[in-house]
DNA sequence: GTTGAGCGTT
């Protein structure tokens, strides 16, 4: 199951946001979209959790979860 | 050094 995850603060780190995932489940791949011009996080990622309903709890849970003091958007990719 | 809906860079 691929998730999409956006809406994330641009302080936030790749290993920051895989930590959000793993209490749910095992993550199988994870990627934290950078953007050139800044060096920064895009505000958004990719997660690749191994079981699905596992990944469907993540999202119910994380969905709007405040992060860094901003609510988060979780969703399946494509 | 910023930005704020979205479906991908080292």
């Amino acid at each position: 199951m691929k998730l999409i995850v956006l809406n994330l603060p641009r302080s936030l780190s790749e290993a920051d946001m895989a930590n959000l995932f793993k209490t749910f489940g095992e993550i199988t791949a994870f990627n934290l979209v950078m953007d050139d011009e800044t060096g920064s996080s895009k505000g958004f990622g990719f997660v690749e959790m191994k079981n699905g309903e596992e990944a469907e709890k993540a999202i119910e849970d994380l969905h709007g979860k405040k992060i860094e003091g901003r609510r988060i958007r979780v969703k399946t990719a494509h």
